[in-house]
DNA sequence: GCTCAAACGTTAAACGTTTTACCTTTTAGC
DNA sequence: GCTAAAAGGTAAAACGTTTAACGTTTGAGC
């Protein structure tokens, strides 16, 4: 009896009476580059099928230096956008043969370098970001395109040095939900943004000050309030930094948040300061993660196609070990779309006068 | 100049002087087998540092056919429980030396053979299930159990197979749960529940009727409402299946629901039916995922030790790897335990002489 | 009948480890 | 001073692929 370990190239030659190499050729399609009969190939394709061979991606590896594992590195796992981000990423690349090693920050944007290395100590292929703040003086980086190691970004960009990537267009986004508020005749507006070094809270601070010098409004810097740790997303957040702002005086009509997780806790800040969603205060949150439609009140927000974003990303990675990503096509910036649910009411009727 | 590929065992021997032999033993501190002088190893040690080699997990898992990368199958990415859960397996097995491979069924429980394929096809060292239905006739896993292939279960465990695994005390948990809501004076309680294939449905079901036996109230099907598709979690099955409930006559008073996403869709529902929360209907949980804290009212519900069952079963599961996974560890019941939160009131005054 | 390509293969050397089986020196015991 | 064993190492084979560099046939063209 056969021994249980697997089939090898070696036991398919012998079966079918021709050398390893022939196998290996037609087993990887290099009909190409020598012509085998179609005799042998498809006997020796039989055989193989009989037995049941799977190559052995290490012995394969080995030989070609190639993987079909890439690393994903995530800022929060349980972030229902990162969840999602990486479910879209998992299922693109297993189409395409490819297998994503991911790992999480857990929030802990210090932990970048030390995730970086274990997916070169995996030899993987490639390293998708999603989240994380990259702020690692670009050392990290340098040492990946070095080595010739291809990278892509998702929702984010970096000046520094021309990686692709695919974003949605954070400050039109943050526009069309700041102007929402403003054209429902909300006049003060709150921003709850995330951490100063995540891209997309600068971003998206950038499309709400657009919007309000568009309509004539003023930018306040008291209504606004920020996430200090850095952090990239949690209800948590959302709700402390919402606490924070409902406890001036003069408190905003409308709040505008960083996410959707945000806007879960900034509601349950509100609930618990006594206010009522929307008559009192409008929640506009961004992402659209599935759950914001079942929200109480059910949240409006800005959508980012986030599989799709995740998808292409990792079409891009792959094109890119590949060899095979056209310069042209080498970065992408999605259109966000208002999502209109029952979270933002008309603007508080506010007294003819007030600035 | 040397090539930009990496430093091999070869490399150091050459600059140490001794022989790819020792190199390998130094690093793989097989000093017992053969003493090697501390002199040497020091040596070696030190030039091996230096030149700061990264052993190539290829060449290696070729040799040993031993893979530190192991499988992971989850129902559904999105699903905050999973999320939570496969965080944990991570951060554990990479504490370890080990990555996990997570891919996800997308809730679509007919994939988990195609899904497992994939996994052996990588060679990967083991297989960690967390939800899925396991329904495909134990094929699969008798396979697996055959090719030595080590496996745990997370939140489930199989008959047919002796598998070791990690999960809560459903039945208890539903039980606590449903008592909680006998206790507060409800006599109506409805439940909604996940499919019929997934184990923890019908041991949550359990639970419930038990409760409601100990406390001599009636099992009564009309307060049931279940997901009929293959699916194991989603806020809009807990939506419909809500919808579906409090159209009939005379609807619950509460509402123990399959999990917290199943909650959020059923509070959904009810408060477009018009029913407020708690004082109109109680909603009742289970997982104690981290936004159910935030929910519109924060939920209670039932605690399950997500990211510890995460961490229990991959140590597991690499022990199995490893060879040293002792017999009475092999399973592991968690206790579940009641959060108390807002969204369950006083059972409605109901009129005496009501069954 | 000879020659030259094409058609159809094969041999053998890598890839970077681990591991088995050896080979030298020391050192200890007498 | 001899022997045996321990200490400290080495050479080479193997793991399963891929691939560069070579053979053979076969058939066509003259």
């Amino acid at each position: 009896m056969r021994k249980s370990t697997s089939i090898t190239l070696q036991d398919i030659a012998e079966r079918a009476h021709v050398s390893v190499t022939t196998v290996s050729r037609v087993i990887n399609d290099r009909a190409l580059e020598i012509r085998i009969s179609s005799k042998t190939r498809d006997r020796v394709l039989t055989v193989a099928k009989e037995m049941g061979y799977k190559p052995n991606p290490f012995a394969r590896s080995l030989r070609t230096k190639k993987s079909r594992i890439f690393g994903v590195v995530v800022a929060e796992m349980k972030d229902p956008y990162f969840a999602t981000i990486s479910s879209a990423i998992e299922q693109a690349s297993i189409s395409r043969g490819y297998y994503p090693l991911v790992s999480s920050l857990e929030n802990n944007l210090e932990e970048e370098k030390a995730c970086v290395e274990v997916h070169r100590a995996n030899r993987v292929a490639g390293i998708l970001f999603a989240g994380g703040a990259l702020r690692v003086d670009g050392g990290i980086l340098h040492q990946l395109v070095e080595d010739n190691i291809p990278v892509v970004f998702i929702g984010k960009n970096v000046e520094a040095f021309p990686i692709p990537y695919v974003t949605v267009d954070n400050v039109k986004g943050a526009f069309l939900a700041t102007e929402h508020l403003i054209k429902l005749g909300h006049r003060r507006i709150g921003l709850i943004m995330g951490p100063e070094e995540i891209v997309e809270s600068g971003q998206r601070r950038e499309g709400y000050k657009r919007a309000l010098e568009e309509y004539g409004l003023p930018y306040d810097e008291r209504w606004i309030e920020q996430e200090v740790q850095l952090i990239t997303s949690d209800p948590a957040s959302g709700y402390s930094a919402t606490m924070r702002l409902l406890e001036r005086d003069r408190p905003p009509t409308a709040l505008f948040t960083f996410d959707d997780w945000y806007a879960l806790g900034a509601i349950r800040a509100a609930v618990e300061k006594g206010f009522t969603i929307p008559q009192d205060l409008a929640v506009l949150g961004f992402d659209n993660i599935v759950e914001a439609a079942y929200y109480n009140p059910p949240l409006t927000t800005v959508e980012q196609p986030i599989s799709e974003m995740g998808r292409i990303a990792a079409d891009m990675l792959i094109d890119a070990i590949e060899g095979t990503l056209e310069e042209e096509r080498s970065s992408v910036v999605l259109e966000p779309k208002l999502i209109v649910r029952e979270s933002c009411g008309a603007g508080s009727p506010m007294k003819e006068g007030e600035e």
